[in-house]
DNA sequence: GCCGTTTTCGGCCCGACTGTTTTCAGTCG
């Protein structure tokens, strides 16, 4: 038998924790960032691991030379290597976790282990309640309060992960769950993702047993909650495990007003159980259109669904073209040519090339020259698919300036398709300075969408302060499009206020902000967000066929250059 | 530590902000 070997995505965490503990130990920063560049590279090599290293081609991968491919090696084979224990004896692992608190990087947090012995959320707390923080050299008190602030947010968020975390845990517990119980026929995740919510607490779930105590009993735990029910129940059980408690609390209400009783084993009338086995039938019982479990929160849903009048929510397959996406000329991972092409696999009609304008200079943001060479490449590109039913367009994601300027002349600006405007840098500007900045930003002709509204990084970081709704009037007024970025670590826009977008008049996008073209899966966070929002496929702007995009852009820009 | 060479070592991602200092280190995007 052979030994257990760690698959890439595996290695390359061990990779970056190297990397990471390298930092704390001050190695020097093209060091430790060689192990982070070979960490992403191996990630998203297309070959598996094992097979790599058997062809003896590990140092054919881009950012792994002699060291690192010996390293890999020794983690793959063994899960570990000398270098990482050593390192992990000079700081324990709550040292690394400090680094997640805003202000403290490597240096202050191994700092604070060294002179105070801090290695953990609790032990920092601590020290900032009796004063240290403030009283150690290099720090102050206004650190110490937004180290406080910072400590706050994280208790907040304790048990809580993105989306893409949750949906990949609920389903990795159903199959461990159907594994051990044979009795059990199928499994059901429901709950935070089962509703598309962007953050999700403990999994949900629903497992049909139609032959019950054939086996162990189905144990559930506070992080892993499982309802079981037989087949004939399923409906009302599902309703009761998706939730919200707010949903599922006026629902309650509702039936009772009709002289019903809904409970986790279904629908009755006094002692009469109704026939009702699909969440369907119950719904239809209460004389309520089907509320989808995207809409279930509690939310005016149950009032909208008496009267009939219903969204057709959008899906996945409604998209036409993916627009907002990063390549090698800046800080993307891919070329361009694997971007689109990967896109078009897909079966899209279009992709929209936006590398980082020139400020944003950590990114790789392109200079003007570099521009030029990317559109000669798309325009290149654009005549091999001459004849097919796709295209690239060329666009940017153009750092928006202090004062809401875009961040090319606008001579420049004319030679884009499109333009997506984003905030990168000075997230602290004051309510007043932050909204005029982006009204401003969208008032640009040139501006056909508001990249990633609010900034928010989900559990890292709060959006800046804003008046988003003199935004989103200034969009609707502007004819701008409001991203709804994929990215599970932003969808933001929320969905929270894509209704009011939508009665402000702005158009949608859903845009993944895919580095890589693994990243171009997004899309399915951002229709499940979308959804969320009781968004439509007519209020989404990539759900334009190649002809309606190519319209839309054209007329923008023309009525750009008129203003000029 | 990797890469690309002028093939053996210099360059690699940089500018701005913040809070601490009292001229700048550390952090961030």
């Amino acid at each position: 038998m052979s030994e257990p070997t760690l698959p890439a995505p595996a290695v390359a965490a061990l990779l970056n924790e190297i990397g990471r503990r390298m930092e704390l130990c001050e190695e020097s920063p093209f060091k430790f960032r060689a192990y982070f560049t070979a960490a992403e590279n191996l990630l998203t090599h297309p070959v598996p691991l094992a097979q790599v290293i058997a062809q003896g081609k590990l140092k054919s991968i881009s950012g792994v030379g002699e060291a690192i491919a010996e390293k890999i090696i020794k983690l793959h084979k063994t899960g570990t290597h000398p270098t990482l224990e050593y390192l992990r004896e000079q700081h324990p692992a709550g040292v690394l976790e400090l680094m997640r608190i805003p202000g403290l990087g490597p240096k202050k947090a191994a700092a604070l282990y060294q002179s105070q012995k801090i290695a953990s959320f609790a032990e920092l707390e601590a020290a900032c309640h009796a004063g240290k923080i403030a009283a150690e050299k290099g720090f102050g008190a206004k650190l110490q309060a937004k180290i406080l602030e910072s400590l706050a947010f994280e208790k907040k968020n304790v048990g809580l992960v993105k989306i893409d975390a949750g949906h990949a845990r609920a389903f990795a517990a159903s199959t461990a769950l159907k594994d051990r119980h044979p009795s059990i026929k199928s499994v059901i995740p429901a709950g935070d993702v089962r509703r598309g919510c962007e953050v999700c607490g403990p999994v949900e779930l629903v497992a049909i047993i139609d032959d019950e105590g054939s086996d162990a009993p189905v144990e559930s735990s506070p992080e892993f909650r499982v309802t079981t029910t037989p087949s004939q129940h399923l409906g009302a059980a599902l309703i009761f495990a998706t939730g919200s408690a707010a949903h599922v609390s006026s629902l309650c209400d509702w039936a009772k007003t009709l002289g019903m009783d809904l409970t986790p084993e279904g629908l009755c009338r006094g002692n009469d159980a109704l026939p009702c086995e699909t969440e369907a039938e119950i719904y239809a019982a209460l004389n309520l259109h089907f509320i989808e479990p995207e809409l279930r929160e509690g939310r005016g849903e149950i009032e909208r669904a008496k009267t009939g009048v219903w969204p057709q929510l959008i899906e996945l397959k409604d998209l036409r073209g993916i627009l907002h996406c990063h390549t090698v000329f800046s800080d993307g991972s891919n070329t361009l040519d694997e971007m689109a092409e990967a896109t078009r696999k897909l079966g899209q009609e279009y992709f929209g090339v936006c590398d980082h304008s020139q400020s944003a200079a950590y990114a790789g943001g392109l200079r003007y020259e570099k521009v030029c060479a990317q559109h000669a490449h798309a325009d290149e590109l654009n005549r091999g698919y001459a004849g097919t039913r796709f295209k690239i367009f060329k666009g940017i994601e153009s750092d928006i300036l202090e004062h809401g300027e875009l961040d090319y002349t606008d001579e420049q600006l004319a030679s884009f398709d499109f333009i997506v405007a984003s905030v990168h840098s000075r997230f602290q500007l004051d309510r007043k300075a932050q909204t005029a900045r982006l009204v401003n930003a969208v008032s640009n002709p040139f501006t056909t969408i508001l990249g990633h509204s609010t900034g928010r990084l989900l559990l890292q970081r709060e959006p800046y302060d804003v008046d988003l709704d003199a935004v989103l009037k200034a969009c609707g007024e502007h004819g701008v499009a409001v991203e709804i970025n994929a990215d599970p670590h932003r969808l933001d826009l929320d969905w929270r206020l894509h209704q009011r977008a939508l009665e402000l008049g702005c158009m949608l996008a859903i845009n993944p902000d895919a580095h890589d073209t693994t990243g171009l899966l997004n899309q399915k966070w951002g229709v499940l967000c979308a959804r969320k929002g009781g968004v439509e496929a007519k209020h989404v702007l990539n759900c334009l066929d190649l002809a309606g995009i190519e319209k839309h852009f054209e007329r923008r820009k023309k009525a750009a250059l008129k203003q000029q």
